[in-house]
DNA sequence: TGATTTTTAGAGTAATTACTCTAGAGGTCA
DNA sequence: TGACCTCTAGAGTAATTACTCTAAAAATCA
């Protein structure tokens, strides 16, 4: 059995990134470990360390998947961080669509949040010249820069956006999973343009593979998931 | 002088912007105003009530902008309409940040979200087809959905990114412009590789008229905003 | 075993805040 | 003028919820 602090984060986890971090009490998630309240209290002082330590985790999880090793990449490595970078944004979901309200009433939190941007942004450059080094990308740095950017936003904010369309599904594991499916999809296509050599010839593969069909686009999406021009 | 229910209604989305919903309480908006508690909830039964009038007068505003008059698009119709559309979203800017807890919330919130959404992206991707139409934009249907899709989240959570890097300073009017305009030049670069004709000829000139010199980058997002290679 | 430290329970508290209620002011129309 | 309706004030309430406090159980170690 796990120690009780990490249950607490992982419980806290959960319930965070299916309710809302505001709508879980403290003395909900004690519950749902069945533990008591100051038990709680015991490992964290407040409700704003668990939210803390959440982010520690969740940062250091996302930079350590943006450290790429040496050498050159292929379209296969590019896919399979690709993932793992998404799937660790998605975990941490309930931090960006809460954001706002937990930089406002924690400045320690601002600080390190805004520095956690500039690695991450830093290092995703990084990993885009290199993959531009390696033939599979090509792009002015100007046009680099504008697309991370873009992609950083558009992961971040994916999970926000599919939830407001479907807040009922949140917790079940496969529509979770094709909704974060999608997402990679959706990103896929923002940098398709700039695609060169072996990712291009990819291309179609690979989003075939990631885009849900047709069935599964109208559950989630309904009339948004297949725009009609009417 | 307007009437007091418009009056609360302005008071709130200014101070929800600034503060997010949930640091807003009804007694601080009644406060704003030189007005009693009981006043306020004379006008609106409950706070639902308000970020609901709020949503009615977004969705109307949004809606009637993404109504393009028929006939072909020059480059100009587009950037007005852009800035227009991108602007409303800007204005609404709360609704979006604090989204998932309204929808949580209430349920007929729920829906009328859902169907806005779709109406929207319907004509969005009507506006792209008419751009295409008329020479301005080359891309597949698959890719018109794509790239609206994502136009459409990241107008919608660039000012909580923003937001995230520069709480304190919202509120300010030319710094949120600067933001905003900066979000214009995000998008632009979205759909930049499918621009053609008239369109790709003022790219360069759009570009430079909406993306932030150096120093206000610097000042707004300080290393974020020149991403550097190492 | 006994002493000490760590961990847990759970009742209770203090503060916040959305919202209510009553009474009265101000306008309108007969 | 008086009846009536709309609007406003402001004190007060009820419910939520983050958090505290004391004491006891469990683990650790001499």
């Amino acid at each position: 059995m796990t120690d009780t602090k990490t249950r607490i984060l992982d419980a806290a986890l959960a319930l965070f990134n299916r309710f809302g971090e505001r709508n879980v009490t403290t003395n909900h998630i004690a519950g749902e470990l069945g533990i008591s309240p100051g038990n709680l209290y015991y490992h964290y002082r407040n409700k704003a360390a668990i939210v803390s330590a959440l982010f520690d985790r969740y940062r250091e999880h996302l930079l350590t998947l943006l450290t790429v090793p040496e050498g050159p990449l292929t379209w296969e490595d590019k896919m399979g961080y690709f993932e793992g970078i998404l799937a660790s944004m998605w975990e941490g979901r309930f931090l960006h669509r809460d954001l706002a309200h937990f930089l406002h009433q924690d400045p320690v939190l601002r600080d390190r949040y805004k520095v956690f941007v500039e690695d991450s942004l830093a290092r995703g450059l990084g990993i885009y010249q290199r993959l531009r080094d390696s033939g599979l990308i090509e792009a002015s740095d100007e046009e680099l820069r504008a697309l991370l950017v873009n992609t950083w936003v558009l992961a971040a904010s994916w999970p926000g956006f599919t939830h407001g369309l479907n807040p009922e599904i949140s917790g079940d594991e496969t529509l979770d999973r094709g909704l974060l499916r999608q997402g990679i999809y959706q990103i896929i296509c923002l940098e398709a343009p700039y695609l060169r050599g072996e990712a291009l010839d990819h291309l179609d593969a690979m989003k075939r593979e990631y885009r849900l069909d047709e069935t599964a686009l109208d559950r989630l999406f309904g009339a948004v998931g297949q725009v009609r021009s009417e």
